[in-house]
DNA sequence: CAAACTATATCAATCTTCGATGTAGTCGAC
DNA sequence: GTCGACTACATCGAAGATTGATATAGTTTG
């Protein structure tokens, strides 16, 4: 109580930061609903069409055409699903990964760059959030698939 | 020295926290690059069209046609610049600063709902990471100004 | 005041995204 | 087992966004 958190500041600035952070020019040919989609793949695996649509602000056909390209520039693999005949699994190819990793790589030296300037206090301080950070994805993950389980049950007050 | 800050951890804690923070499904009919240039907007006040140019991902013609519609619209006023008769300064009008706000404000409250799961510790560290975010975000503008100061110069080595 | 430069606008071609709808696979009740 | 309802994904045509090339107009410098 009281621990001076101040959530509209914290908010402005994740806002700011992620401007210059996850907004890194797109060095190759590739929109945001693109490296969102590859970035999807490579953190949660093998995915099936329709579960890879949540998290992307994009609706089925717009998915299942930009995922058509991804495969045929050799960044998506597609096979079906031996659990399911109508679903498809999708997973990133080498290449694929090699993309991710590169953008990745490309925010952990510019962040690197950034910490060298910040105070010892600072970098504690950062060295600590990572974890908290991790934790609230958690949550809201969690929060989520709660979310989707009362709705189908159509069973809540 | 060996304060434990994980870079690589930290990086991708950042970017699987923005996928659930800054990605809201856009309750509007609003793209990412529009989003983006109302945020620029409404952060960074009255620009230039050049000067908006260089924190969006965008060329120049797009950039141009975006603001026309956005103009359209009734997000953004454009007026010359008294300084310089080629150039347009771009603000948001009152309608604007009100989309931005909104999507600000969920933002906040989705941050509280996760924040209240959180434990009394955890909530300290968030506190007092809110500085250093807008430290290095402050950091990495001045070191972008100096970059483009330098390869204007033509004078380093 | 002419040449070189800068800021923005326009154009046609291409790529994205969408809503509507189709096809095929699955599931549960009988 | 087979009928009906449902789910997963694909296809299609239209609308919108983005691009490179280029045009126009204003500014600066010598």
């Amino acid at each position: 109580m009281g621990d001076g958190l101040d959530l509209e500041r914290l908010t402005t600035a994740i806002e700011d930061f992620t401007t210059i952070f996850i907004r890194l020019p797109a060095v190759q040919r590739f929109n945001f609903s693109t490296l969102s989609v590859l970035h999807t793949l490579a953190r949660r695996g093998p995915l099936r069409l329709t579960d890879l649509l949540k998290t992307e602000q994009l609706k089925q056909p717009a998915l299942t055409s930009l995922v058509a390209k991804l495969e045929q520039d050799g960044l998506v693999r597609r096979r079906p699903d031996p659990r399911d005949g109508r679903a498809m699994l999708l997973s990133l190819t080498r290449q694929g990964r090699e993309i991710v990793r590169s953008r990745h790589a490309h925010r952990v030296a510019k962040l690197s760059q950034l910490v060298a300037q910040l105070t010892d206090e600072e970098r504690e301080v950062l060295a600590g959030s990572a974890q908290v950070l991790t934790r609230i994805t958690e949550i809201a993950a969690t929060n989520d698939a709660e979310g989707n389980r009362r709705s189908a049950d159509r069973a809540d007050t």
